[in-house]
RNA sequence: GGCGUGUUCGUCUAGCGGCCUAGGACAUCGCCCUCUCAAGGCGAAGAUCACGGGUUCAAAUCCCGUACACGCCA
């Protein structure tokens, strides 16, 4: 049997980390087990769903790199032997099973109000008896069901959950957790309006595309023994469940907007990479026996299983999420490096074929970065005019005899051949030598002179790619300061 | 309120009865390398394994209770 995974979205947001991570296990999982990885939509909520969301998230997951057999094409329409993969378009279907649990006697329509049903859980909580709902309406007759009618209520429809017994969930990664039936509340399957709730349209919809393991957030643990019911009640059999530890803020709440960036997108604007967002998310929650850190390329499928996941929740550390990105970064041939950079260097103004080439700079630097978005920043120096920090001015080249060194060095620039890294460094050692000066004493006020910064990149490898001229040009415009 | 889940360094985690005087990683601090900044190397500090009882020759590991956190019912 070929393992069928899904993740299965509502559009009413943008995909944030928790979805990202539930998206990234259902499809290492997939990948994993050579199986198929399948996108729905759930956009039941017609008031908050909107196409945007779809665009969003579809473009979320495909940056992250990840990759679905089935599912949206694009915002309307969908692809795959199990389609439609919109819930909205899957209506009838939700609406014929209703029908067959109501006639099989396993399902009733209920026509409390939502201020009833308030006032009934108050009662329940007031008597200290369990607030869950009586079931009072399974007991209409037909009579008072027409007054309802009458009087113009449009039920609900709610599935009935055994009376007796425990319901157990057998769950991959918590183990067996057993519930009491008594305490399950019958669950509304359809609501007044007619479209199916989560809970039973998601049950349907896995079974009919025939998933067989649901791994999602821990916060579906609850709703899973009437969910295993639903299927018994409708002659299927249940998917493997999987629940999923949640993810956290540093203050030990639910992950959410006032600890910062949540949505994906963000971090992709912030110049993070897809593959050290997939490593770092990996590990949120799954770890080896080894507790290995880093994995690239097709490590992280070869490895993954869901033996290795994590019960507990875990803080999302944005720290640690940077120094793999740094990692991440380094791996990179210097083709990618260049494409992943370009984005963020067309937004600082830096494109086009420009002198020095970008390919010599952000290869002189590139790799030092943590983040893309660091990338402009350290090879900025190269294009513009040099501006001095202050610690530069007056900690480096305001000092005794600096003049002199620099003006003696243009001097110098000029005579060297060939004009290149090698060359340069021989020569200006020998300079060094000659004068009985320290080379910190020369090589400081000469980065400083060159690019108006006290860190920066290799000296020889920087007066290299900028040339002769440049350099020259620089070294004089800096002695002409003191 | 009921039910469910969880609790090992600040953070992510290893650990599945003896190898644990609890290992790794991020962050922190120090040293080394070095033309600066990164990176890298080495090292330090950091966890009475939530707490309290049991079981056992032996418990972070098994059992029970308590506390707290989170989730679901909403």
């Amino acid at each position: 049997m070929t393992i069928r995974t899904r993740f299965a979205p509502s559009p009413t947001g943008f995909l944030h980390i928790g979805g990202a991570r539930t998206t990234l296990y259902n499809w290492l999982f997939a990948r994993h087990h050579k199986g198929t990885f399948i996108l729905r939509i759930e956009d039941t909520d017609e008031v908050r769903s909107t196409e945007d969301s779809v665009t969003a998230i579809l473009d979320s997951i495909s940056w992250l790199g990840l990759d679905w057999d089935e599912g949206p094409v694009d915002e309307t329409t969908d692809r795959g032997p199990y389609a439609p993969y919109y819930q909205m378009k899957r209506l009838d279907l939700y609406r014929k099973c209703v029908r067959q649990l109501i006639d099989a006697g396993l399902a009733y329509a209920c026509y409390c109000t939502k201020e009833e049903l308030d006032a009934m859980r108050k009662a329940a909580v007031a008597e200290k008896r369990p607030a869950v709902y009586d079931g009072r309406c399974k007991k209409l007759t037909d009579r008072q069901k027409a007054e309802h009618e009458a009087a113009g209520r449009k039920p609900s429809v709610r599935f009935s959950i055994p009376e007796t017994g425990e319901t157990v969930v057998d769950d991959m990664i918590r183990g067996r957790v057993s519930f009491d039936n008594r305490l399950l509340p019958d669950l509304i399957i359809q609501k007044a309006t007619g479209g199916p709730t989560y809970n039973f349209a998601c049950v349907v919809d896995d079974h009919a595309m025939e998933i067989t393991h649901v791994i999602r957030g821990d916060e579906h643990l609850s709703n899973t023994p009437a969910q295993q019911l639903l299927y018994a009640a409708l002659g299927w059999t249940p998917p493997k469940f999987a629940h999923l530890s949640m993810i956290l803020g540093p203050d030990g709440s639910k992950l959410s907007k006032r600890h910062g960036a949540t949505s994906v997108l963000e971090y992709k604007t912030a110049g993070f990479l897809p593959s050290a967002m997939r490593n770092y998310l990996a590990l949120l929650g799954w770890s080896t026996t080894d507790s290995r850190q880093l994995f690239f390329g097709s490590e992280l499928v070869e490895t993954f299983d869901l033996g290795g996941c994590q019960k507990n929740p875990a803080v999302f550390d944005q720290t640690k999420l940077t120094w793999m990105n740094g990692e991440h970064l380094r791996k990179l041939g210097h083709e990618e490096l260049m494409r992943h950079a370009e984005p963020f260097l067309k937004a600082a103004g830096l494109a086009g074929p420009l002198d020095p080439p970008l390919d010599l700079t952000v290869g002189l630097e590139g790799e030092k970065c943590k983040l893309l978005a660091d990338i402009p920043g350290r090879v900025e120096i190269f294009y513009k005019d040099v501006v001095f920090t202050p610690k530069a001015l007056d900690g480096v080249l305001k000092k005794p005899g600096v003049k002199e060194v620099l003006l003696d060095l243009a001097g110098l620039l000029e005579g060297v051949e060939p004009y290149g890294e090698k060359a340069l460094e021989e020569k200006i050692r020998g300079y060094c030598e000659a004068k009985a000066l320290k080379t910190g004493q020369v090589f400081h006020p000469l980065r400083t002179a060159l690019s108006g910064r006290t860190e920066g990149p290799t000296l020889f490898g920087m007066m290299e790619v900028l040339g002769r001229a440049k350099s020259v040009g620089r070294l004089k415009a800096a002695a002409a300061l003191l």
